[in-house]
DNA sequence: GTCTATAGAACGATAGAC
DNA sequence: GTCTATCGTTCTATAGAC
């Protein structure tokens, strides 16, 4: 096993501050620092502070959006027509899990969604839309009276409940574990998700 | 009529572009310009940004406080047990919202909750909490079987999708409107809050 | 209360030696 | 690929004139 090479060490300690500070609450010199590198080793590795966010994101979602994905075939090889409460586990539940670069990944995403900086937009790939365009057929074969827009802002609603609870669990003095915040979760979007469309 | 004064165009200023912008990405040269006052004056009037953003976010905070108040003594008129979709409604009606400052009052919560900067946390006050623990109390009496910890999940699971919806109808190129999004969240909390308990 | 001026520190980026 | 050194910018905060 090669050395982890100061690339990845460069990543590691981004994903790291970046979950921790935010984007701009994060300098250049707090992440080499962290990783033991030199101040110009980010400029050489990446470009720019913004091209490696760039990067900390596509390496953070990839294990996320794969798990969504092999968790909707699954489903799919049993039944044409999957119910809604295993929908909303096969795409909240990856939210929750511990991912292999660690614990942080979830924390990130919402600093990264939640943050009004310009940088943060715009580093989602086809990959992440295809996964999210399935789902979103999927759910509305379950929910057949419910309106295209509904139904979106239903699946925003998945990814803030998944998203504040962790943010929530790192500023809490009593965090729940994450097993216990997965079951409450999925409980209480499933139900949500399977109320019947607003009528208007 | 006085003239609104230096410290409330401040005031405003700055609740407009800590909102768009987030704390660290607003200078208080940016306010100062656009409130059309001196550099200074936020010195002056205010001691520091982080007293700046102490003093805005409580004014914003304060009409929703008073409204989810106000909506629970309404209900509790009524009846001792009010049901659960009433209570959401009460709670998460006030977030959807246009209060008098304007319609960026929830879109700045949001960028202050779910910012990981310290200066953001700490601002919260006594009357905060005591909304909140009122609330607490009336959902454990119509959620009996609901554990503490899980019914303080939930209770987070509707802020997430109340701040998570004005931070996307900010950023989506189809924004809904205020009252679909008002209408549609309740509908799905709602029905999140009714879940009976998760099965341990 | 409002202004000018500036101190003092941090930042992102990069040139150029090795 | 890694390092030192530094440029140019931007920031908060404040001293002191009016």
């Amino acid at each position: 096993m090669a050395s982890p090479g100061t690339r990845t060490q460069i990543l590691d300690a981004a994903e790291q501050l970046f979950a921790e500070r935010g984007f701009r609450g994060t300098s250049i010199r707090a992440i080499t620092n962290l990783a033991g590198a030199n101040l110009a080793a980010v400029g050489y590795h990446f470009g720019s502070k913004a091209e490696l966010l760039a990067a900390v994101a596509r390496r953070a979602i990839e294990p996320i959006n794969a798990a969504q994905s092999a968790g909707l075939d699954r489903l799919l090889a049993e039944t044409a027509d999957p119910p809604v409460a295993d929908l909303v586990e096969a795409f909240a539940g990856p939210l929750f899990d511990e991912m292999p670069g660690g614990a942080r990944t979830s924390r990130l995403i919402v600093t990264i969604l939640s943050d009004p900086a310009e940088e943060m937009r715009g580093w989602t790939g086809p990959a992440e839309d295809a996964v999210r365009d399935r789902y979103f057929a999927a759910f509305r074969r379950a929910l057949p009276g419910l309106s295209e827009r509904e139904l979106g802002f239903r699946l925003r609603g998945i990814l803030a409940v998944a998203a504040v609870d962790r943010v929530d669990a790192d500023n809490t003095r009593s965090p729940v574990t994450g097993e216990a915040a997965r079951h409450w979760a999925i409980t209480f979007l499933a139900a949500a998700m399977s109320a019947p469309p607003t009528r208007t």
